[in-house]
DNA sequence: TTGCTTCTGATATCGCATGCACTTGATGCA
DNA sequence: TGCATCAAGTGCATGCGATATCAGAAGCAA
């Protein structure tokens, strides 16, 4: 009944042509494609803020009910999120959130690391004021919630990376940045330290100085410190105990020693 | 009556597990969805090989139907392929084969040398006698044809980048770098010149000597310059005149002539 | 009357929901 | 422990309403 067609108030709200950020009929990747982004955007956060836990199932069903649309969108979300790495499709099965592995964090860290790189040589010495202003107020505005609200520091820092990478105006960086991004989200929920998980401001105040004085090595050598820090404190061994095997081992051996 | 159900044989014969090529169940894009994939990967290929004109419109029904499946199938391998660039989504219009723009060539070739420097970092010195051998195979086999088999010689080109992504072993890399060298692909046959397309073969030698030598430094530096050749072969103007209002200029011209 | 603009109906195609068959994992039973 | 039965949920095709484009008709100006 409330699914009887589009006019579930919820999904038709997102529908309207809010963001439509781009230039006008110019690049690829045109307009929205309206509820399945919608749906693959709410998911996508979901994620992020680990709402959903790595390995949870994701039915079609339930999340067509949830965000008032059909099995059919929520497939079509699922089908996209896969691609990006946030969620595991298993045939027949049905899909799940990521778990990646220590290894699989790895790997896209140091794609990270590469993409950032461009972004940095892009952008050296060639930041407009305007662009200049919006950077620093970015900085200021992480600087002014450091140490007194986690989830939001987080946010802004991850936000910090996407902005550097939309003034490029290369939309094909842009949209592998997010993606990374999000996935090392994903990861540094998973096997960072709970406090200390995400970008130290200063540095980001540093490479916005460095860009704009047009210093690309210096950019460069400080991007990726900075990533290589962020990297170094997201993949820990201690929290990297998520396989079963690994957490159940002293159960398994205190058992083991019962029996023996 | 042919679409009856999953009886369709071609689909079908598609759809056995063939080339499985991942690791067992380990890493995150586990088992290929099938159907979906098979689609796309035959509509990547058809767009590639310029069988599809960059511009041309893609009905769901059509590509449904020649592929044996339902809209539903053909909807979704769409879907992807607008993802990776190489399909243009327009809202209530369909889907239509890419038609970048020079700046998106050039953007995509900015990202493709920045990938494709983690490669070739990731590799430097770090590659085994068994891939040292296959590297060696593939670049001799570039040789023999090329020079004689335009078409060959591009597939292989192609291939052998994707080869190397594939050795480092790193999945996020092996995606982006796929999609890139599919939408370089796409870029070159629309702007580049007819007989120039293909990356020097020499080169791809070259680079794996370097990278064998284990001197990163050299083996990036071969890598860049290899790319920056193959992307100013790509991007010429000349050929840039695929907007219809560019190509009609002078003939638009003649006709204010005569008018005047 | 001729040419141009605007309106309206027809058609093709999309966006989405839903139904049915099939796979998978679980449960009960020998 | 091994096997048959069952329920849950995916995989896919299809139907229905919606939307955009196009053709032709009508209206209007020259």
């Amino acid at each position: 009944m409330n699914i009887s067609r589009a006019k579930s108030g919820a999904s038709r709200s997102v529908n309207d042509p809010t963001a439509k950020g781009k230039g006008p009929p110019a690049s690829g990747e045109a307009a929205t494609i309206s509820r399945t982004e919608a749906v693959q955007d709410g998911l996508r956060q979901a994620i992020i803020e680990q709402r959903l836990q790595p390995g949870a199932k994701l039915p079609e069903d339930a999340i067509g009910d949830a965000f008032g649309t059909s099995r059919t969108i929520a497939r079509e979300a699922l089908g996209r999120l896969a691609v990006e790495g946030l969620v595991e499709l298993k045939p027949n099965r049905g899909a799940f959130v990521a778990n990646p592995t220590l290894d699989e964090g790895r790997d896209v860290f140091v794609v990270r690391r590469g993409l950032e790189r461009i972004v940095t040589e892009c952008l050296a010495g060639r930041l407009k004021p305007g662009e200049i202003a919006v950077l620093r107020d970015h900085v200021a505005r992480e600087l002014a919630v450091s140490g007194h609200n986690e989830v939001e520091s987080i946010r802004l820092a991850g936000e910090f990376h996407l902005l550097l990478a939309r003034l490029t105006g290369n939309q094909v960086l842009v949209r592998y940045v997010t993606e990374v991004v999000s996935r090392c989200s994903l990861i540094l929920a998973m096997y960072g330290r709970p406090h200390s998980s995400d970008c130290g401001v200063s540095e980001h105040g540093e490479i916005v100085d460095a860009l704009i004085a047009g210093n690309a090595g210096r950019a460069c050598e400080l991007m990726d410190h900075h990533l290589a820090a962020v990297a170094s404190r997201a993949l820990l061994q201690e929290k990297a105990e998520r396989d079963i095997r690994d957490v159940l081992a002293p159960y398994a051996a205190r058992i083991r020693g019962l029996g023996a």
